[in-house]
DNA sequence: AATACGTCCGAAAACGTTTTCGTGTTGACA
DNA sequence: TGTCAACACGAAAACGTTTTCGGACGTATT
């Protein structure tokens, strides 16, 4: 049990200062070689690794970012994770997870502690409860402060950030179509309530198909879903209330349910009701029959939500001549269209 | 753009000096309470949080601890993480999260990285490549430099530490006898290669529970699988070439990838044979038919880790009879049998 | 008037780095 | 012998805190 061992000691050991030790382990040429190589053999042996936070401290950077989650057990946000990851670890960066849950007060707490020098910018989407307060103060504030923010998929309009999304309404609007030619009419909508930006604009894309081919909205066919995880009774009763031959779910697990609603009350899908699902997740491709879907590919998001983030913090570092050009970019990641057993 | 204030600054604007205000923000009664109040308010005024790192850095504590997993796609290590995050923020603590991809060096270079003032300790799964290696010495090293290490289903017995796992051996076990108790004899076993720890452990309490009950273990019936991401072909052939009434699989992915392999191969699950498998998690839950498993409680592991780490973390803090009565527990979850429709 | 004590505040060290600026010792050269 | 540069190293500041110690001043006690 040797603690970690730290240039004062090296130097006090090898009586010298603490600033040729330092030189000597960067291998300032300042230092003779002679005493060079003695201080770097002695650093080896005994594995000198400098203070991290020591670093930070001097160096007003953390080389840690934090992502902000609003639920880990979603394999979307999972990818995210991984995606932010691998480009974080390329560039020599840590990422630091929260959780919201869902709650506003988590995130704001969250990112309170954090925006203390802990961490050099954040990736963030927002929590349910906070598109649903409408509150973002605590990113404004944070922007304010200086600290690069980068927001992906669900993100609010009003804050000025770099961006990273996908585009809802267009991809909605594919998959309706998509079911559109292949003939159906009575195209169930099984969506969010609207304050989640994502589940409305996806509500969009879907009434902008329909109009687009000159079929009407009808109010019936669209299932607004609040408590999502008592989401089988409301769904089994669309399904059975309204005669459907597609429903577009704007989620997988809405899409899986809406499967098993209609295998229970004996429809087959896709012989007699075809589903379409959103998202690529685990159950779209396990479940049986396989699900169609629309992929957001969250490894391209996280990855590009972390090059951004870093190439925020990075340029920073260098122009002072602040805030100028505050060119905030909003990258669309492209979506694609997965067809499976679940539609005919 | 007002970046962070500091003490010094809020020093210099009331021209008092940084002890007398350090004091009156923490509410020291050395400092008279009229120029503790004016200092109070001018600190709110502009928002003054003490910074993180300078506060790491004199108190030798980050409060941040690290959890390293395998893969975090894998839902039950998202279940971990949630476990952990929770107790983590309960209890005043950040969670890094840092993903080993199953490599060895990613997770060497990762623990390498945070070991230097970083973090306050880790929680460790292993990578496969790790297992397979069966080389520990990072975990050793970082034990011995006297941070506290919990390892948690993926677990080495060679390294002395905290350990929060599940009975791998008793619940396959377990899981096996039930299929004995409907009567099935040819059951089959798909698992991973054996330096696995957990597929290993999980193929001894298969086998065991068979030799309880005079079956004689047949090796064609069991199934190692090397290559995961390819095991479709192998699942296939593996339930063709056998005549099977039953499947213990010893994850969801093998589990769902062999009821889609019987049906392909035309027998009807359960009615032709029984699948069960490991980990409760969304694919299980989701398929149809839903899977009959053994639940391995993440959220609870996790909890328990990082309950484990941080009394870990702040015991040292006190005793400083160093590692005396380093008395490592090893916790282990219950597991549960959830019986759904894979099953007859 | 000397002592004691209480109140209020500041100086400085410490955490572990990096880096700038000096400074003393050589040796070469005029 | 005196001057100057090159070389090798150390002192100290800085990052932002907290905390210990001591000092100045005023008031009360002998």
């Amino acid at each position: 049990m040797r603690k970690k061992i730290t240039l004062k000691q090296i130097a006090r050991e090898l009586e010298v200062s603490i600033s040729t030790v330092s030189k000597s382990l960067r291998n300032n040429i300042e230092i003779s070689e002679e005493t060079r190589l003695k201080i770097q053999a002695f650093a080896k042996l005994y594995n000198y690794k400098p203070n991290n936070i020591a670093l930070s401290l001097k160096n007003k950077k953390t080389k840690t970012i934090c992502v902000i989650i609003p639920e880990i057990i979603h394999h979307f946000f999972a990818t995210v994770i991984s995606g932010v990851e691998k480009v974080a670890n390329e560039k020599g960066y840590n990422v630091l997870i929260c959780l919201s849950d869902e709650s506003f007060d988590k995130e704001v707490i969250n990112m309170e502690m954090l925006a203390n020098g802990s961490i050099d910018g954040f990736i963030i989407s927002l929590s349910k409860e906070t598109q649903m307060k409408g509150d973002y103060h605590h990113i404004a504030e944070v922007i304010s402060q200086g600290m690069p923010v980068v927001m992906y998929d669900r993100i609010a309009n009003e804050i000025l950030c770099d961006k990273v999304i996908i585009d809802d309404a267009f991809a909605a609007n594919n998959a309706t179509q998509f079911l559109i030619n292949k003939g159906f009419k009575n195209i169930g909508l099984i969506t969010t309530v609207d304050y989640v930006s994502v589940g409305k604009l996806r509500t969009d894309g879907y009434e902008k198909a329909l109009k687009n081919n000159d079929i009407k909205v009808n109010d019936n066919l669209i299932l607004k879903i609040e408590d999502v995880s008592n989401c089988e009774i409301a769904i089994e009763n669309f399904i059975k209330t309204n005669t459907l031959d597609a429903v577009f779910a704007v989620n997988e697990l809405f899409a899986v349910t809406a499967i098993k609603s209609a295998n229970k009350l004996g429809k087959k899908v896709p012989a007699d009701i075809s589903v379409i699902g959103f998202t690529d997740g685990i159950i779209s491709r396990y479940s049986t029959p396989s699900i169609s879907t629309i992929s957001q590919n969250g490894v391209a998001m996280g990855e590009n939500a972390a090059k951004m983030l870093i190439e925020r913090i990075e340029a920073e570092e260098v122009e002072y001549y602040e805030e100028i050009q505050q060119d905030y970019k909003t990258k669309v990641i492209d979506t694609e269209l997965i067809e499976r057993e679940s539609t005919i």
